[in-house]
DNA sequence: CTAGGGTTAG
């Protein structure tokens, strides 16, 4: 953490005096005013600046409203240095501000940070209230920290740290749904029906969301199998709809976001009718879509190959000033290079800016996965040197999808070179990186160096997953050699990575195309859940 | 008149 001492200063220095939001006393109430009239960052902190010499010093809740301000801008870092600066100029600092900065740090992923301003808290004689737990409930979801989320959330009931309320149930809810434990969040669920805290429409939206997502799982599983009929309801999906009927029956009525949940899980199954039944319903319930419900469309049409159709509606939303943010350019983006039009794909992302917005890491990246997949590699490789350049910093998809088009585009050699600059530069690195590479190897028919590169991933600290085996079992088996693709495959379960649907259709296609009637073979086929 | 929970893109 760096020192508070400088923070004010550093406030001072960045934000010089160049604003023309300068507070103006003369009159009553001009400082809410003021803070209104803020769009920006920049001008935020240069009134902050301003506000922290002011003599009196404002009120603590003018600074709250500006901390709220920048929150809703997104900026936690400038909250946090802001709250800094208050502690170290002796500003007074209340509940709410210290409620705002843990919330900065929940935000940030650091709730480890967050618990320390708590401790502040408790050290400045106040007390912690029901929202502060929340929001260190949410932020310990967040970090996947689940275990000690639910010890939190026994102690506030057993120990009566405070008295829960919706929100408080609703995260807990929420959080449990989003790690798969949707069992565990209906039982929750349960107990509130029959408690005093009521269930709202929020909290249903998170079960149903994550029912929804489990359909999702299961329709991938049905295809990879080959075994499922179109429209296929499985369990999960009853139990939504069995949600959604309860729902009512209480009298909670659902909302955008309940019909945007429902359209995008029929939209990402491919299941247009359906996602347009439900746009249907909301419309003739009175309830209006918004951006999400259309791009939830878009995307569905995209996916199904229906550019046209999803061209339509985006159109309808830039007419309707819809498209305020990148995200649709995105989808659409996605969407032509999936049937091919990456003319029109480039055009999109060339016209952005004069839309007045700017491509994000998520639209280069799609980008450079289009571009490359319709072997126009030379200008992904020129792109990506450019956009280096910018302030755009490249992220784990940006890096796999450079190092799997080089693979595939026949520039091994350039994809290796690139992962070792990484090693260099001290890129955070994932072994997913070192798969690909892998993967380049075997398809090229460099074994050797797949085996040298497979067993140099515990000297750097990697443990290979169960993509690297399969990676490698595939390459030895195209290779037909299946003794050591045995091998390997005993010495995966071995090391505790269990073989997946993958590595059991791998392994028998090898042994099939090998026409070797091993006498492993029957005991994969026993244990392969393909024929089980 | 200031603090907390839900649905979008790779």
């Amino acid at each position: 953490m760096p020192p508070v001492g400088s923070a004010a200063r550093i406030v001072a220095s960045v934000c010089g005096k160049s604003s023309n939001l300068t507070p103006n006393n003369s009159q009553l109430g001009w400082l809410k005013n003021d803070i209104s009239k803020i769009n920006n960052v920049d001008d935020a902190l240069a009134f902050f600046n301003h506000m922290v010499r002011m003599r009196p010093l404002p009120d603590v809740i003018d600074f709250n409203q500006l901390v709220t301000l920048v929150m809703k801008m997104k900026s936690f870092s400038v909250a946090i240095l802001m709250y800094k600066s208050m502690c170290a100029e002796g500003i007074p600092i209340d509940v709410y501000t210290m409620s705002m900065v843990i919330n900065c740090y929940c935000r940030e992923g650091r709730v480890d940070l967050g618990f320390s301003v708590l401790g502040a808290l408790f050290k400045v004689g106040l007390m912690p209230g029901v929202i502060i737990f929340n929001t260190i409930l949410k932020g310990l979801f967040r970090e996947h920290r689940v275990r000690e989320a639910q010890e939190l959330f026994s102690k506030i009931i057993y120990e009566k740290l405070c008295e829960p309320d919706q929100v408080t149930i609703g995260t807990v809810i929420d959080g449990l749904s989003k790690v798969g434990n949707t069992r565990k969040a209906i039982e929750v669920l349960r107990a509130m029906e029959n408690g005093d805290t009521k269930p709202n429409t929020i909290i249903y939206n998170a079960i149903i969301d994550a029912l929804c997502k489990d359909k999702m799982m299961d329709q991938a599983l049905g295809l990879l199998f080959e075994m499922i009929k179109k429209g296929i309801a499985p369990s999960k999906w009853q139990e939504a709809k069995k949600l959604w009927t309860k729902m009512r029956y209480f009298g909670i009525a659902p909302d955008v976001v309940t019909y945007n949940i429902f359209i995008d899980s029929f939209s990402k199954g491919g299941l247009m009718k359906d996602a347009n039944a439900v746009f249907a319903v909301m419309i003739r319930r009175g309830e209006t879509p918004d951006i999400l419900t259309h791009c939830s469309l878009m995307e569905g049409y995209s996916l199904q190959g229906q550019i046209v159709k999803a061209r339509r509606v985006f159109d309808a939303m830039v007419a309707v000033g819809f498209v305020t943010d990148i995200i649709p350019y995105n989808i659409l983006i996605h969407g032509y290079f999936k049937v091919r039009k990456s003319e029109e794909a480039m055009r999109l992302f060339l016209n952005m800016p004069c839309k007045g917005l700017h491509p994000s890491i998520v639209t280069y990246t799609i980008l450079l996965q289009g571009l490359f997949q319709s072997g126009r590699c030379d200008i992904a490789k020129q792109i990506f040197s450019e956009m280096l350049l910018s302030t755009l910093k490249p992220n784990f998809y940006t890096w796999c999808v450079m190092l799997d088009g080089l693979c595939k585009s026949g520039h091994v050699d350039d994809a290796l070179l690139l992962l070792l600059k990484m090693e260099r530069d001290g890129e955070v690195l994932h072994v997913a990186m070192y798969n690909i590479i892998i993967d380049g190897f075997c398809k090229s028919g460099s074994l050797d160096r797949a085996r040298d590169m497979f067993s140099s991933l515990s000297l750097k600290g990697f443990d290979p997953d169960v993509t690297t085996y399969n990676t490698m079992i595939d390459g030895l088996c195209m290779k037909t050699l299946l003794v050591e693709a045995k091998t390997l495959f005993d010495q995966m379960e071995a090391n505790g990575c269990l073989a997946d649907e993958i590595t059991y259709n791998i392994m028998l296609r090898g042994f099939l195309k090998g026409e070797i009637r091993s006498q492993n073979l029957p005991s994969l086929c026993f244990r392969s859940p393909v024929l089980a």
